[in-house]
DNA sequence: ACAGAGGATGAATACGTAATCATCTCTGAT
DNA sequence: ATCAGAGATGATTACGTATTCATCCTCTGT
């Protein structure tokens, strides 16, 4: 292994003076700047992370636990992350699971193996979290909010998004509204759900049907089946995301009936396959870049300012007219 | 922060002996071990990894680069990585782009920063796997192959399964096939287009048409379009992958062509996508666990012994029957 | 011309761990 | 009873970098 050392004795100076070309410190000369940028170039030499890590206590490394990966709206999020922390020069470590990674990355973090964390999902319980707020451990909540936990969090107004969803369809004349919840454990199906009631309660309407169920594409099909069955059904399905739309799609085709003619679907999220003509779903867009961006910076400021008082950010979704609601 | 040498003075024992209990050597009593256990709990220490890091030269970390998140099957393969590092106690650093990752994660092992790395994709062109080999820089190709590559490998028989897939769509009595390939840049696209080139010429049958394109749904979508225009279409598309099948889907669905009646598809990769009703897609599956196992083990030995002589693994895809082709 | 300030560099050290080497104790065989 | 050898532990060092402290040199203002 080249070290800085050996930079040193072909530039003719000290490794201190090395060091200092390094992190672009003032106090060189620019012709001894050239001589050690030469002699790098030279011997090929590549500064080693471990050593710099244990040396600042900095890894330049931030951890995302993300889990389902299922629904597209994950590795979407996850790739904004990507490019996010790709141009702050951040390298990312990933845990990936259904449920319980947030402790491994929490280790992690007391392991010195990364600086801080991003957590695309929580559960209400978190005790973990509180344990890590008192530990200061640096961490970040994107598109999940817990309110009462007292920490740096990035997500969007799913009540807004979700009550804009629910006006639309009843400004395309639906009148019997079922909403389709997605996990009942998470907060962002909360507050969409509150969203899609408050929008009701603006024009004095009650809903058909609201049913929980799991984000995925089964769970939407068949709680959409079930409504399909009933004398009166909806003529309108507001879905807690994308997938379980998807699901609802599919069941309507399978009932026959015709969308949005019969039946109007509207979801959340507005992932890739949203505009595949096979569903050309209409739903609420999530700047995932944005959440991003959002979310990194924020952890960035938390790393170098523990003390700093919580701050949280709400980023304003859109809504996306497609042929599943015109 | 609590390091080792705490430990050892609450426990009454020199730093080396924790270092000796951390490793489980047998060099120490039992006695003693409890002792420094239980002042390791005391006193709440976590091992410092960049400190091991720098001393063993070892991370435990492992890169994965990955393309294309659009494609679900590589967030499932990331999935099974994510899964297969976990079990070995190995973390995982992840780059997502389109294209030229490959040399940041080369980087990132010559600065130490992992200890070698997984690609998921990789051109035919590949100038920095090359000087990557010449350096000796741990990496392994999962689900791409470069016969002339001195390296690991491990991936799936792609032409084995498309011709697999290719035979089935003739025993349901199809006899105009023709072929949309994936990206003429990835090495599976060309193996699964050899694959299916010989399965039409065991039976002396030549394609209506082989079409280039890229591994999306607009692509199928758009060339399945453009096949169903002619005077006596196919009956049998056998598509580069499950997205440019769910595009050809589509396109029938559009032009009110009845699937599998007036046209069969078949995918590639048996994405979760696949067995929803809307799409019924018969495919060829590609085991992401296994495929995912191999590589880690693949990468572990070459970290451990780097002059082993390269090995290559091929897992055996399966044929998944499904609505598309019934 | 000289003192003092500040700019540029080198020497030395610390970060937390693993591993080597030295030391000591105890057991068992002669 | 003595000694060899193994087992258990402690002292010490090295990993590669960033940073502090010390030193030297040059330039400026009087």
């Amino acid at each position: 292994m080249v070290t800085s050392r050996d930079v040193a004795r072909v530039a003719g100076v000290s490794q201190a003076t090395v060091s200092r070309v390094l992190s672009a410190s003032p106090l060189v000369t620019d012709e001894t700047r050239l001589r050690v940028v030469a002699a790098m170039e030279k011997v090929g030499y590549t500064p080693n992370r471990s050593a710099r890590a244990m040396r600042t206590g900095r890894t330049g490394t931030f951890g995302v636990v993300v889990s389902d990966l299922a629904n597209p709206f994950y590795p979407q999020l996850l790739e904004a992350l990507s490019r996010a922390l790709d141009e702050r020069d951040v390298r990312m470590t990933v845990w990936i699971s259904d449920e319980g990674r947030n402790q491994a990355a929490l280790d992690a973090i007391a392991e010195r193996a990364i600086d801080g964390v991003i957590f695309t999902t929580v559960g209400e319980e978190s005790t973990e979290l509180r344990a890590a707020i008192e530990r200061e451990s640096p961490f970040v909540l994107v598109n999940r909010t817990l309110p009462m936990l007292s920490c740096d969090q990035v997500s969007s107004a799913n009540d807004v998004g979700s009550a804009m969803a629910t006006r639309h369809l009843l400004e395309q004349g639906c009148t019997r509204l079922a909403y389709l919840e997605g996990a009942a454990s998470s907060t962002t199906a909360t507050e969409r759900l509150r969203g899609f009631q408050s929008a009701l309660a603006e024009v004095d309407l009650k809903p058909v049907s609201v049913t929980g169920g799991s984000y995925s594409y089964e769970s939407g099909r068949e709680r959409a089946l079930e409504l399909f069955n009933v004398d009166n059904p909806p003529d309108g399905l507001v879905c807690g995301n994308d997938i379980v739309a998807f699901g609802a799609l599919d069941a309507a085709r399978e009932r026959g009936l015709d969308v949005p003619r019969d039946v109007k679907v509207i979801g959340y999220d507005d992932v890739a396959m949203a505009s595949w003509p096979a569903f050309s779903l209409s739903t609420i867009r999530q700047d995932a870049d944005l959440l991003a961006g959002f979310a990194v910076d924020a952890l960035m400021r938390r790393v170098a300012t523990p003390h700093m008082a919580p701050h949280r950010t709400i980023v304003q979704p859109a809504l996306v007219r497609r042929g599943s609601t015109a």
